[in-house]
DNA sequence: GTATGATTCAATCAGTTGATTGAAGTTTTG
DNA sequence: CAAAACTTCAATCAACTGATTGAATCATAC
């Protein structure tokens, strides 16, 4: 065993784990070493520069996050009974769903993912590099469902969306410590939930801005 | 002029900008000094360490604004015809009305106040020991208007409440320099259009969690 | 004007940071 | 098995971190 992959996924794991709960510029390199137990130069080695690890933590289940979102949205878009519902569901489900299927590492996942798009620079960027062109594929599926808005309102109406997953991916945990209770969820409610919860504001938000 | 409350404020205004910028954990009070040209034992002096010199800053604006946040909640709740726009209004409001104010201050104070709800510890628990009242008595006020539902939906309908102004405070430059325009808008206009976009997710979101 | 307190300063502390080196160990390949 | 490539290791680097000291400077009150 502890052969090069093995190393290699629990680096990634415990760096996962600290950057979703300390942030980028909170983790230091030795405390993911210290947990790992792994050598400094082993970061290094493997991954080049602290940047770089971070990127290859995003790159091993963001990317391939997107990747669903997208793949989910043209399916949308090759249906002709399609809704806007599907399109929000398209956006919402994949993460939900990998964090849930990975069971008590998804809480990591969970945090990570949401952290990340509230990172200061230099993450902000890299994030921003991965969801740009999603986003541009989620907001001219918005414009079919919803016509003829500015392009403002278009932007915001994918930032709105953006951020009630956002919330609940990082403030799932607090929530639960606060109401004390044990909330189940599966994938499929969650976003249903979030779907509700927009989906009107989606078609009928007016916007002043 | 550069006596105390000049240098105070002046620390104040740097600091501010450093950790809306960056970021509590990547702002390093060398940064601070190296803009504001005062010396390092100064911060030590007026505000004690680190974490006491961003409680300072959180406590110059986003203090009143909850205070006011809750005046006018209570003025809400006096009044016999009030609606839940109006509690969106009494939420949303405040914290506009003083970005606004501020000028091109501003910008900085919003992002300040947006960013400072994404940071982890230990400014997590700062902010929060700060929001919790607000909070608990927001979600009263939901209650009376939306009566009958789980305590767990109550608090998701006052996360996701929360979670359009901040992603409206952070994410209002990147989103004007995306689409390029000069965006001019009134604290009410802004108000209206968060208010809009969640209203009926408010009144009616199926919360399947 | 001088004594008192408030403020600023340069100098320095020990600990931590990200990163690199070259040797030692391991696995794979011929 | 031996050579080659891959992986891990301890030791070390310079730069930066938050924080403290005691002297110097300033403003104020008497």
């Amino acid at each position: 065993m502890s052969t090069k992959a093995d190393t290699k996924n629990h680096i990634l794991d415990v760096a996962e784990k600290h950057f979703a709960r300390d942030g980028f510029a909170g983790t230091s390199l030795r405390a993911i070493i210290k947990e790992s137990k792994v050598n400094v130069a082993a970061i290094a080695y493997h991954f080049g520069n602290k940047e770089d690890l971070y990127k290859a933590v995003t790159e091993r289940f963001a990317m391939p996050v997107v990747v669903e979102q997208l793949k989910r949205l043209r399916s949308v878009n090759a249906n002709d009974s399609s809704t806007l519902e599907d399109v929000l569901a398209a956006f919402y489900e994949p993460p939900l769903k990998l964090i849930k299927k990975m069971g008590k590492k998804g809480e990591t996942l969970s945090m990570f993912l949401g952290r990340a798009q509230t990172e200061p620079e230099p993450v902000y960027s890299l994030v921003d590099s991965h969801y740009a062109a999603c986003r541009d594929e989620f907001i001219e599926a918005i414009k079919r469902f919803v016509p003829d808005l500015s392009e403002a309102e278009y932007q915001w109406r994918f930032e709105f969306m953006l951020s009630l997953i956002v919330c609940f991916l990082t403030r799932h945990k607090p929530v639960k410590a606060r109401y004390s209770k044990e909330l189940e969820w599966s994938p499929e409610d969650v976003s249903a939930t979030l779907s509700s919860f927009c989906l009107a504001g989606m078609r009928d938000m007016k916007v002043k801005v």
